[in-house]
DNA sequence: TAGCGTCCCTAACGCTGTTAGAGGAGGGGG
DNA sequence: CCCCCTCCTCTAACAGCGTTAGGGACGCTA
């Protein structure tokens, strides 16, 4: 069985999942293939383009199209849809800066066509509609970043950073309590991403009103 | 007049600017200041630790504390501070990949503080207030990578990628000359950042009121 | 059998962050 | 005056990086 780009980008996606972004490299990466860091070269272009592959490997599952069922309120539609992408970025790690840093593939249209058409048939303007999927993604894509930014962090911390000084900052400190037992678990990253979530959607509930 | 610390993150803050985030590296930047690389590691303790410098300097203006003046409206407030962090990211490039990298530091406490006394003034619940800040700010991260991201590239695209098929894609097509003249500028990318400022702002008045 | 495309190799280039260890400049105390 | 000590900078080097050049073994086709 001889090597292929499709065996060289799961390989790939695993060993981001093991080691991040800045420890993949090809070398690594040959070396878990049982190959020479330059043969890689022949099944891909380049670093840069081995890893368009792999954000688009991570992000396959999201462009399957999935109409909205009779019946179904649009906004739950695209809740769902939002916290499925979501959910995709924070399983791998790295995952969002991997994807952040491209382009948006052929792939991604038929599912791009679908929200839009489902935001224009709840009545926004089209415009509108495609400024709000956008919008919807800079979210999704910041808040999974934020995400494994601060998991890769907790080594260089010398310890937890001071208490913040109830006489300074009043409101910072009554939400220590509140904060301290769920903070920079996934759970809380994901309430947090639906909290900007949900001001969005109720805000587009508002536009959709006034029209 | 001997190197400081501060000169040093001088440097790399402009030589960021100069050649992105990918370009600056320590040599390069010795080379800047006339001085061998391993200097710096006399005034910094890691690269790493660098850019948590330029990250602190790239946001310094932000952390300014501007009360909300009697009589104004506390989102036209929000909104203009949220629009000032976008314009500090996107001014400056790659300064929001070096952000997102970061934990909050000390000197961000008296905004935030002061950002969460507003919006608790303007009657929303303390967690609340923090999530709404905490989602904010991740809009702002993504919207502002993705607009790095996409100047970045188009030197590694063969062309502009194929127009969608009105058949296949009517809604992209039909978006497409609305798009084509202003897609990819400034203004484009900060009225889109305002887009879903905008439905996140409406979506916290909404909150507000069903109170 | 000859040729050719496919797939992998070794060797090497110039770059990276980082460490070890030496040395010069300048000031304070004996 | 001289010595020491601290600050600051240096050269040399290490392991690792992405990437290119060029060669060699395999199997299919003519």
């Amino acid at each position: 069985m001889t090597l292929t780009r499709d065996a060289v980008v799961d390989a790939a996606v695993d060993l981001l999942g093991e080691v991040g972004l800045e420890g993949l490299s090809l070398r690594r990466l040959a070396r878990d293939l049982g190959v020479s860091a330059p043969t890689l070269y022949w099944h891909v272009a380049d670093k840069r383009t081995l890893l368009d592959h792999v954000a688009e490997r991570l992000l396959a599952d999201q462009w399957r199209v999935i109409p909205l069922a009779p019946g179904e309120d649009w906004a739950d539609w695209l809740r769902e849809r939002a916290i499925a992408q979501f959910r995709a970025l924070v399983a791998h790690r790295d995952a969002a800066l991997v994807v952040a840093g491209n382009r948006p593939t052929e792939a991604s249209l038929p599912a791009v066509e679908q929200v839009l058409a489902t935001l224009i048939g709840a009545g926004l303007a089209p415009v509108d509609a495609f400024s709000t999927v956008q919008a919807v993604g800079n979210l999704v894509i910041g808040s999974a970043i934020e995400y494994h930014a601060e998991r890769e962090r907790p080594a260089s911390d010398h310890g937890r950073p001071a208490p913040p000084d109830p006489q300074v900052y009043p409101h910072l400190a009554a939400l220590r309590p509140a904060l301290a037992e769920r903070a920079g678990t996934p759970e809380d990253h994901e309430a947090l991403f639906r909290h900007g979530l949900d001001l969005m959607i109720a805000g587009l509930r508002v536009s959709l009103a006034t029209r």
